[in-house]
DNA sequence: TGCAAGAGTTACCGATCGGTACACTTTATG
DNA sequence: CATAAAGTGTACCGATCGGTAACTCTTGCA
């Protein structure tokens, strides 16, 4: 009963739309390098829309988990974690095949704002948003909601900008503002 | 001997590849769209590929121009167009059509770091970098090297995440970092 | 007036797109 | 062992993809 083939399926869909886009990766190409036929894909699936916001269901679950866990692994106070955000986001940048963030790709391929993809991008965001709001509560941090969406922007910023230059550095550009941020809503 | 038709076609096409995007962009819907011949584009241009490079090329001329135009409008001291470019990025958040930014989009779809629009894309970043250094120089910024990456951090950020969110908020949340950065560059 | 260059029209090319029909084989379970 | 679910292979669909050939129409200028 367990659906490995599925499971499978949307693993290496994630991979081949990670690396060369949405419209570029057609079905053929995802039968070529998954090894599963189209058609278990189309039973699985009703559409290649269907089996994008699979994707986008596991690249969220399997992202937040893994920054989560890696800005508790690298600090132990909410403060230092919230710093530690970018050094995790380093690691990301360097990793051989970083190609930016799956979210905003997505939603620059599909733009509509009413577009299911467009609004399951939106809603992994806000769910950092949260994440990061709890954290800088925790930190004792002034207006929790304020230094969180500014912390974010410098992570968005970071990816991009990590992408586009093909460089790690704009990790710790972020953290040094980050830091300053952060200090000045210490008290 | 004005070039009138091809430069219509790429103003033209500026639009629909912003609004639709790259690869959902067909030649047949350009046709239909700027009301040419597809024989006609062909003469001015050998690829669509090379189309696209010279929409971004008109595109990169068009907003550095606006941008730089409206910080200046907007301050009259470096320190203050540096504030002033995140009330400029809120108006252009405001505009109905906003879609992002048209160079992200690019490097999402055309990945590669040596594929040429990926490539035209990054020069465009990096001359807005020379330019807000070269302004926070003028400012007396401490180190104008960081604090401008910092602030383009924030831009790029602020850019995504508007479009994400529909909405223009991002700008004063960048805004309002921008100015503790420049704060604490200032001695 | 003649004529070349630019633009348009129409029809077409092979390849690929997302998606389906159908018959076949594997696999897990009662 | 039977059976049904799950998966495969192959061939195909109409539509669209980027790009081209051949021919006509317009326009500016010597």
């Amino acid at each position: 009963m367990r659906p490995t083939k599925r499971d499978e399926l949307v693993q290496k869909a994630l991979q081949a739309f990670y690396r060369n886009g949405f419209h570029a990766t057609g079905m053929d190409m995802l039968v070529a390098e998954t090894g599963i036929s189209k058609t278990s894909m189309y039973k699985h699936f009703r559409t290649k829309e269907d089996l994008i916001l699979a994707v986008l269901r596991l690249r969220d679950e399997r992202f937040r988990n893994w920054l989560y866990r890696r800005m508790e692994e690298l600090a132990d106070t909410p403060r230092g974690q919230l710093i530690a955000m970018f050094d995790a986001l380093e690691e990301w940048f360097g990793e051989p095949g970083y190609k930016g963030c799956m979210f905003i790709k997505a939603s620059s391929e599909y733009q509509d704002a009413s577009h299911p993809i467009h609004g399951q991008s939106a809603d992994h965001k806000r769910m950092l948003e949260r994440h990061i709001t709890a954290l800088a509560e925790r930190a004792g941090l002034s207006d929790p909601g304020a230094i969180a969406r500014q912390l974010l922007l410098l992570k968005e910023g970071a990816i991009v900008t990590a992408h586009l230059g093909h460089t790690k550095d704009p990790a710790q550009d972020a953290k040094a503002a980050a830091i300053q941020l952060i200090e000045d809503h210490s008290r």
